[in-house]
DNA sequence: TGTGATGTAAACGTCGTACTTTTTCTCGCC
DNA sequence: GGCGAGAAAAAGTACGACGTTTACATCACA
């Protein structure tokens, strides 16, 4: 996990959000900050600090008198990129990768669809140029490779939606396929079905068919939840 | 616009947001802490906390000896609620509200369907009441009780669906519908089609029938979409 | 005995200052 | 003209003091 030495605050911070995240302080449990301060070795300014950022993550709430209360799952930001994170390496991984992969499944076949008929012959290219890659990286256990390939994929088909809120939720997508590969086995080769639907969506792309493309990438998504289906409870 | 005077550190932090996500300071523009120190009067210690804050939420980064640095909008947490309604405020409140509707519009179809499946009773019979109470007051001007009746249909929907990704866009949707209502000059009733596309969606979901559910509600999506189409360039 | 006003202390909120660290600019030397 | 050493600037960190709010206990009064 990234701990990201690059100074004290981000060191808490991570550690405090890791815990938080994974349950370690149950829900209304409090913190306090002098005690924080402590336990890490830091001033009282650091803990502060990070006690801010928590709570601009809605995980904490931080009352005078109280000390600093952690909020119910229900009202964290979960789009928070970090908190994704830390959940993603918490305990209820299979639980959030469910709920991430519906998410995809309702975003990228717009987006696909969007794409088909913004995307700029650059964008195209790079779509079939990964398209090819995950091609030639599907066979023979090179996971790692075809992985880079497939995130770059659906990286460019968010940003080529034209769409800013589709465009940022590239680094989610690309969380959650890095965590399909690292952590369920993934047993061998990724699903030739699948890599062939990439190699038409980027066809349907290039050729405009919006229709096409959204269907196409409906039936990925579809795959996906499947795949989870399979392998979680 | 809520200024929440609880406190300086969220008084600093609204403006400096606010002036951000307007483009005051330009990209790649700096802010030095103690410059806004002074403009506030307050300590550097709350300077800083906000500086964090605004640094989580990737509107900034903070380097030594060269200052706070503004990202580029691309970079941006633009799922942080904050971030959404400071730039709602601002001046590109127009494309903002387009790419949240086209967001709206990708997620809400597949909320429903999958409510349709899950509703509890208790959401069935709150999604209708709140159905009938947007029939109620369709007509006579009385736009405010609409918008309430409206956002809290949708956010129903959103927590039936049982994704807490989708449930957390509720406060999104009540966001866009708030800023249609009394921003854009929403000159007389709501279209009488919308409001029966939702009591028609209320019933999909009564009866367990997500595929109609998830029609339904993509009609809706697609009127907003005109909607705004007829409105803004 | 119950209820309400009051006091107190615990926690965060704010501030000022001093020191450290990193980065970059500049100046001088080769 | 290029390169390296040093100085300066700005954020990072720490600490101590005081302010403010508020939960909680205590006490007085009915």
């Amino acid at each position: 996990m990234t701990t990201e030495g690059q100074g004290l605050h981000t060191r808490v911070l991570d550690a405090l959000g890791l815990a938080i995240t994974a349950g370690e302080y149950p829900e209304g449990g409090v913190v306090r900050t002098d005690e924080v301060a402590r336990r890490f070795d830091v001033s009282r300014t650091v803990v502060r600090e990070v006690v801010r950022v928590l709570e601009s993550m809605h995980l904490v709430v931080s009352r005078r008198r109280v000390g600093v209360t952690v909020r119910p799952t229900e009202e964290w930001n979960v789009y928070d990129p970090r908190v994704i994170r830390w959940r993603l390496a918490g305990a209820d991984r299979p639980r959030q990768l469910r709920s991430l992969t519906v998410l995809r499944s309702a975003i990228e076949p717009v987006a696909a669809g969007l794409a088909a008929r913004l995307a700029t012959p650059e964008q195209c290219a790079a779509l079939t140029e990964q398209a090819l890659g995950m091609v030639a990286t599907s066979r023979g256990g090179r996971l790692e490779e075809y992985l880079v390939h497939d995130i770059a994929f659906h990286r460019v088909v968010l940003n080529a939606s034209g769409n800013e809120m589709f465009a940022r939720l590239g680094d989610v997508v690309a969380e959650i396929l890095a965590g399909r590969t690292h952590h369920q086995v993934m047993f061998d080769d990724p699903d030739p079905a699948a890599v062939t639907l990439h190699v038409q969506v980027a066809e349907a792309v290039r050729e405009g068919d919006a229709a096409r493309a959204e269907e196409l990438t409906r039936e990925i998504a579809v795959g996906a939840l499947q795949e989870l289906d399979v392998l979680a409870p």
